[in-house]
DNA sequence: TAGATTGTTAATCGATTAACAATC
DNA sequence: TAGATTGTTAATCGATTAACAATC
């Protein structure tokens, strides 16, 4: 699966992008590409394609490039999105329920199977085909079921507790909503800070610079 | 407001997190602090903390450390998060009207004024005291109220015509979640692509990587 | 074969960290 | 004053880019 030891989180970061920009040339129905025309399409530079895919093997030819379908799918392999973790999502306000309905779970690499709130307006109610459940409900639920992956759109001050709780049950990836930085304490998690607000704020800023160099 | 010519975006992405440890600090009313008890706090060195800074002026003392308030204050005039942007949102399916309701966008900056859909069963519902336009009323709307940034919860395909549009309008400012990269021809746009399905791959990845280093 | 393009090494560039004189 | 901690320069580290031999 992999060449090189240690790869770096920047070449992380940058492989679904590959991925997308891979299935839309699959879509498009191209059949190969050099990493030269894929670094003009990304605005990136054909050396750094090179080097990250060699990070994790020798997926090229020589005069000829890259084959579309066998590089998606390795870089399938690599992300591990066949995998399908079973995932629970800890709260279902506005929030949780948008992500709940509108991310295409199962081609990402998970399985959505439970769905928790304390609030008693939306304890019962189904989202996606799935019952959501008290709080309460948590430990035997991942008793019997063993997710791996949690969802958290939670406010902030719970969100500490909350992941200690579930690491507790088994929990090892977190995809963290709460504007709260996860994970900087255990090393043995995997954490995924999304910061929606730190994203908009630093839009502000480039818009502001933006408007004086404009000026 | 700035010492230094050009700012990395590697600095510029870490100010929000600045700004949100300081907020922390400030609501639990703690006056000073040093580079090296927020790089504690932080998990990131000192020495990053002092660079950073220093990109945009000289806030701290020496031999004292930093005020909280003074800096909590001079990262929000950096970040221009009392601009207020005026802001329109494409799209109010279920991702839009989360977003619509759960950010805070005041605090972050921006001034949702407009809300736009072109499905009809949306159109002339009310969000957050907002009615729903249709997309035909765009143009109108923009030469009256010339929002400056846009929000777009809207699919891939129709990305990037709706952003050539938006430009048309006068709109410079992209927070863009439509699984689509914009922003990779015109340099005079300012473009946030958050993807969130990358995001839930890269802790795909992660989470494969951990569960093998355990073993 | 000749042309194209990879995989990989070397060179460059930029970002992070360390060190310390300046100074509160 | 003595201790603490900054701002800043220098050293290190890592990531990106360039170059090119290998080879399809």
């Amino acid at each position: 699966m992999q060449k090189r030891d240690k790869i770096s989180l920047s070449v992380i970061r940058r492989l679904p992008r590959y991925y997308r920009f891979l299935d839309d040339l699959r879509s498009n129905d191209i059949l190969r590409i050099s990493s030269r025309e894929l670094s003009e399409r990304m605005g990136i530079t054909a050396s750094q394609i090179r080097q990250d895919l060699n990070c994790f093997g020798e997926f090229g030819q020589q005069g000829y490039g890259y084959n579309v379908d066998l590089l998606y799918n390795e870089i399938c392999k690599i992300l591990g999105v066949e995998k399908g973790y079973k995932t629970i999502m800890i709260g279902a306000g506005n929030l949780g329920r948008a992500i709940a309905t509108h991310m295409n779970f199962g081609r990402l690499g998970f399985n959505l199977i439970g769905i928790f709130d304390n609030n008693e307006y939306v304890i019962g109610k189904k989202l996606m085909g799935i019952e959501i459940l008290p709080n309460e409900n948590l430990e035997s639920f991942c008793g019997e079921y063993n997710p791996t992956a949690a969802i958290l759109c939670i406010p902030k001050d719970s969100a500490q507790e909350m992941c200690d709780q579930l690491i507790h049950f088994g929990i090892i990836g977190f995809w963290n909503f709460s504007h709260y930085d996860l994970g900087l304490l255990n090393p043995n998690i995997v954490v995924e800070n999304v910061h929606l607000g730190d994203s908009l704020m630093i839009l502000s800023y480039r818009m502001q610079k933006q408007m004086e160099d404009v000026k």
